[in-house]
DNA sequence: CGCTTTTGACCTGCGC
DNA sequence: GCGCAGGTCAAAAGCG
């Protein structure tokens, strides 16, 4: 199935996302930068509309636009791709799986307990579970929840991965979390951590883990829309300012402890993988200091990526 | 006391 | 069919 995904293929790569990401952000390739973000890119471009992109970004963020519209305010398919992806390599396609600690499922909905019938599935499950315990009859409720799970399956959560620098795992986003899992990540030390929120009828998920080739990045991964407001807008970290509505508006400012974040974006459509992917990058300019904008150094990044 | 975190067990999908 | 890895559950423990 990550066969099909370009994202888990271009950026990926063979040696995973912790590779890819120091592809783009190491030695390797340190003029990677200077593509991405311009050291001083300030000037919005003619063409770009900020508030449109704020409040786009905004709407998508909560829930109220789809992904591809998202996708296209950030310019999915644009230019951004040639400059950020490795070439389509037919070898990076190799079985990868399980080097690296974000897997395809991590930035593609693929497995059967999530999504779509979020809401649904873990009560669902849990009443599989109990009728499991209670009855014998458990090759019927099985045979039932596969079927209906089968039919969630084609609803898949959009995402939102965030690579981020930070020497704090859980970034504060402004919305309340209840960790209700950790997993060992195969060949990484730092465990994968599960959250879901902790508001009523909310099935959005986080997963939040560490980047093992490069300890100081955390990796969090969204899943679905949050269908309720902000419970606080806080400052605190790239993720939390870039999915405030506040900040979205505002420009409020980033903490130094937050040198980068990059952001994925992958739309998927029903049970395909996403055919698009985009990547935005941050780097906190030192000479600037905290108080220069996330926002404006995305819509900066954006500019630049989209002129041609 | 209520909420959150921890953690082992369990379930599911996928590749072989 | 089997094994592996990711994802989730839920009881117990922790915390304010």
């Amino acid at each position: 199935m990550s066969d099909n995904n370009p994202f888990y293929h271009d950026y990926l790569g063979t040696g995973g996302i912790n590779n890819a990401f120091s592809n783009f952000f190491g030695d390797q390739n340190p003029s990677i930068y200077d593509q991405i973000i311009p050291p001083n890119t300030q000037t919005p471009h003619q063409d770009f509309d900020p508030s449109s992109y704020m409040s786009t970004l905004t709407e998508c963020l909560h829930g109220s636009m789809d992904y591809n519209s998202l996708s296209n305010v950030l310019g999915m398919s644009c230019s951004s791709s040639e400059v950020v992806c490795p070439p389509l390599d037919q070898e990076s396609s190799r079985k990868n799986t399980a080097e690296i600690p974000l897997t395809p499922n991590s930035l593609v909905s693929s497995s059967s307990s999530e999504a779509g019938g979020e809401e649904d599935s873990s009560k669902s499950k849990k009443d599989l579970q109990a009728k499991d315990q209670c009855e014998d009859g458990d090759d019927k409720s099985k045979k039932v929840s596969k079927a209906k799970k089968k039919g969630e399956k084609k609803q898949k959560e959009p995402r939102f991965a965030f690579m981020t620098k930070s020497e704090i795992d859980n970034l504060e986003d402004g919305y309340r979390w209840r960790k209700y899992g950790q997993k060992a990540v195969k060949n990484s030390p730092f465990p994968r951590s599960y959250y879901r929120c902790t508001s009523q009828k909310c099935s959005v998920k986080k997963r939040v883990e560490r980047s093992y080739e490069d300890p100081s990045v955390v990796i969090t991964t969204y899943e679905g829309q949050h269908n309720h407001h902000c419970p606080a807008t806080l400052r605190g970290n790239a993720a939390a300012a870039m999915l405030s509505p506040s900040f979205l508006s505002s420009s409020q400012l980033i903490p130094q402890d937050v040198l980068f974040a990059q952001m994925l974006t992958t739309p998927t459509n029903q049970n395909q993988l996403p055919i698009n992917y985009s990547v935005y990058n941050y780097q906190q300019q030192p000479q600037l200091g905290p108080e220069y904008g996330l926002f404006q150094d995305m819509v900066a990044s954006l500019i630049h990526k989209r002129e041609p």
